[in-house]
Formats: C-alpha cells, structure tokens, sequence
DNA sequence: CCATTCAGTTCCATTATTCGGAACTTGGTT
DNA sequence: AACCAAGTTCCGAATAATGGAACTGAATGG
C-alpha cells in the first residue's frame, strides 16, 4: 500500500485505499485485521475520514464506505490530470475506425488504470470503467507502458506484480516479462494474447512524449471468437497516429501560464 | 471548507479541495495567498501529498494538479456510495422515453452533486459530467432535495447558499426559497423556472427511502425554446415511478451481510 | 554589476498531537 | 451468571507537526 512513511496524513490516506478497496461496505473489525494500525490508532483515523466526509458510517450496520467527497474530488482529478478529456475525441475516432472497444489507459503505482472507454457495439458502459484498476504485466495497455518507463521506476514497479496466473497464456516471472517489455520496445507496440482473460486479445501502443516520458497507453481490443492478431496488428498505424495526437495536444494543452495578474497584488 | 478541526489530516485535506477547486495546476503562491497556513506548514502537507501521489506536481512549472490516485479511489466511492449504479438502468428507460436530458443528483455538503446524467442526444460524455457539483437554492435537483430535508439538516444547509443571483428568477433569498420549498413538499416535485440558466427549465422528483430519509433527486431538463413547463409536469408520474423504483431497488440493495466467514478465524 | 525583490525551500527549538497498551462498555451467546 | 467479541474511551509517553525566521536562487532593475 501507498501510505507508509508520511505520517499521519499517510496513515490516514492507507484507511482510505483499504476501505475503498474492500468493494463494499466494510466493518471495523475486519479493517482491524487487514492493517498493522493498532486499535485505537484506527479508529481515530477512522472517526476523522468519517468527520471529513471521506468516508460515510452506517450506524445501524457498523460499516464504513467510501465518501461522496471523493467523487467530487476525483472530478478535479479526472478532468485536469487524466488524458481523457484530451484523448476523448481521438478514442471516438478510432473505435468508430476500426469497430473495435478503446481502451485509454495510465499507469497508477505499478497498476493499471483506466481512465477512459469508447465500446463499439453498445456505447455507454463507461465510467463503470473509468477509474477501474487492472494488473499491469498481463495486459496489453499495462505491457506497453511498462515497457517505456525508465530502468529505475520500472524497478520499483516489478515487485509490485503478482504474477497470478489468470490464463495459460500469463507471463510467469518477472524474467518473461523482461523479455517480452524488450520486444515491445523494439516493435512500439505489444500484444495481450489471452493473458488475462481467455478469449480476449488486444494490441496496445504507448503514448509518449516527443522526449519520451511515458504519459499512457491505447488499446484495440478483440475477442478470438471475432478476430486475429494479425488484424489487430493491421491497426497499429492508425492507432500509432492517436497516440501522437493525443501526446502533442497534450503538450500544447498548457493553461495560460499567469492568469491575467494585476501588476501591484 | 470542510478541512477545519481534526488536526493534520483535516488539513491536509483541505489543502486537496484547495488544489482541486482551482481547477488548473496552481502555483505554491496561490495556494498560500488562499489558505491560511503559513508557508512552512503548506509546503510540508503538499509535500506529503504529492508523496502520496494524490496530487501531481511538475517542477519544470511549478505546478499541483490532483492526482490520479483521486481517480481509482472515486471509482470505489461512486460505484458503491451513490445510487448511480443502481438508479443506471431507470435513467437510461426515463431518458429515452421522455427524449429529453435526464439527472441524477445527490446531496453534498449543502451544495448538488450530480452522480450520473443520460443525454437525450448525445448518449456519452458522462465522466465528465458526473462529480460536477451545483447550487442547490436554484436547481431543480437542489430545491427537491432541500425540500425534503428534516429540519436540523435544512438549518445547517442554508446558510452555506450564496444566493448568487444567476438570473433574473433566481430566488433571492432564505425567505423565498423556505416558501418555494414548502410549495415543493406539498405537490412531491418541483420546478426550476430558468433560476440557474436562462432559457433551461426542470422538473424534479426526490428518492426517499419508504421512511422519507433523502436519498437523492430525479430530474428532467428543457429548453425554453422546445418545452414548457407544463409539458414538463406531464413527466411527473413517470419520474415519481423512477424514483421510487430507485429508493425500493437502493433499501434491497444490501450487501451479503456476514461474508461467509469460518466459525474460528 | 551589484542591490533588491520575490518565490520557494530548509532549519530547528517549541509545542501540541498522535500514539497505543490497557481498561472499560455493550450486546449477544452458552 | 459467566463468557466472549466488537467497539469505544483513557491517559502518560513518544513523536510528529508547527511556524518564525533564515536561506537560496532566479528574476528585475537601477
């Protein structure tokens, strides 16, 4: 989890990962359980998230969830921080191109998130995915990003794999996967090949920076059933050129540098 | 703003409504000239934050931005503390057969929070949409919820109104909007007659659980220019059916009560 | 070219908060 | 009645937050 070593304010944000992370409503004994806090440390946490409205308490049930607040929060979040808002017209695009589901995806803490969703066949299913969070070295978005991260951060972020073993297909060991993220920085782009969910193949590009940071990735998804590699990979051109829109309007996207300032404040 | 009385974390938080509420990366400078921290202080807690990765900061510009750790911890937040994903499904049948914009509103900290919304027109744009928030003393969303608020809770929400005056029939004052409320509560719907925009008009519908606790607002949204109000009132039974199918599905909606847990853990 | 200003960063003794073990309620069970 | 588990409160000790002031470094200007 995040939240070590940043005193309270950190302590205080790990409670907030495990409670959102439950899924559900959740009571203080088994928060208890799943954390090194001690008791009481806990549950002051505890009654101060509930205080700020970060969390929400159900008397009568005895459970914790997560706040309202962080919706309003995270709008913030989404609206300035993530790609979409400038991806968005791109992902339209695309998917309507190609008649394939997009994925836009950024890299969270070693993970997966999802910050963005064009479904070809039925349109809206959306912010049910935005803000989902998937393993890294099993999918294709994941693959693709952690291919371009510099040495020292994707160091950092191996460990952090668990290498379940969703399908026959998964990558084993952080070996394997080293291997495949070289393959994928030769070509610029990569596969999942059922590695996650059987039946389910993708090809997934970077976006990067003209210098080269990572920002995030695309993704054309297709089912077995439907679909080839070969015809995903067909794609990858088209998808290529998203993702260098996408990156330049990123780069021109700067908010005006001093918002009209009076001389003498 | 909420972040006042419980100690660094309450702060801490704050300093994240701050960040967020600007809705631009923002300067060091900014944030100091608005809170009142003094500057060490305010250095070290977004020091702490950006560690933990709640907000982002460049240091080739200067610049906080709320970070994407926001995002996943909202998806939590919205999946399962909103009647979003529940209220989905009746939005989507609502929508489609009045043909007009339909919104789905939940009440935070005095102010409306808008959880999901379906566009008669142009299905997606979602994310974006929800977690906005709005005034509640001149929304039809607002004015349904507050209407139906126990007293204690109206007391304490009222003063934090503005009472901007948006348009030329925005309700002025405590006074007007207390009777506009009490007008409300008798017929179980209200209007909003331009208040907020000029030229966009609303009926809305409260969710109340079968005791009356507020859960949240139903509404459904015109133009001057193709509706009326009256056509708007036609809707009202349909939308009192949504809204109650909402409150009946949100009380069953229960979750597994003890997740079948071993008799010694 | 040095003086001045301003934004941002660091220091550190003081102070106020947080910590957490243990004791205590509360409500349910045998 | 005794027991047990979950949740809540206490309080002295330990720690972390505080914030005034001093520092740095870049930009401005005389």
């Amino acid at each position: 989890m995040t939240g070590r070593g940043d005193g309270t304010v950190g302590k205080a944000l790990g409670v907030l990962d495990q409670v959102a992370g439950f899924g559900r409503p959740v009571r203080f004994s088994e928060l208890l359980e799943a954390s090194d806090l001690p008791k009481a440390t806990l549950y002051r946490l505890l009654q101060t998230l509930t205080n700020q409205e970060m969390l929400i308490y159900e008397p009568d049930r005895g459970v914790y969830s997560p706040g309202i607040r962080l919706v309003r929060l995270a709008h913030a979040a989404w609206a300035q921080s993530s790609l979409a808002p400038i991806a968005r017209p791109h992902l339209e695009a695309l998917s309507r191109e190609v008649g394939e589901t997009v994925h836009l995806a950024q890299l969270d803490g070693g993970h997966v998130l999802y910050v963005d969703k064009r479904n070809a066949a039925e349109p809206v299913e959306m912010y049910s995915q935005s803000g989902k969070v998937g393993p890294a070295y099993c999918t294709g978005v994941g693959k693709a990003m952690l291919a371009h991260l510099p040495e020292p951060d994707l160091a950092r972020v191996l460990p952090q794999q668990s290498f379940h073993r969703f399908t026959g297909a998964t990558l084993a060991d952080e070996d394997a996967l080293r291997s495949e993220l070289a393959e994928i920085r030769r070509h610029g782009y990569g596969f999942d090949r059922e590695e996650h969910e059987p039946g389910i193949i993708c090809v997934a590009v970077p976006i990067l920076t003209p210098r080269g940071r990572l920002l995030g990735a695309l993704s054309v998804t297709g089912t077995t059933a439907r679909t080839r590699l070969a015809a995903l990979e067909g794609y990858v051109p088209r998808i290529k050129a998203a993702a260098k829109a996408i990156s330049e309007e990123a780069q021109h996207w700067r908010f005006p540098d001093r918002p009209v300032e009076a001389k003498g404040r």
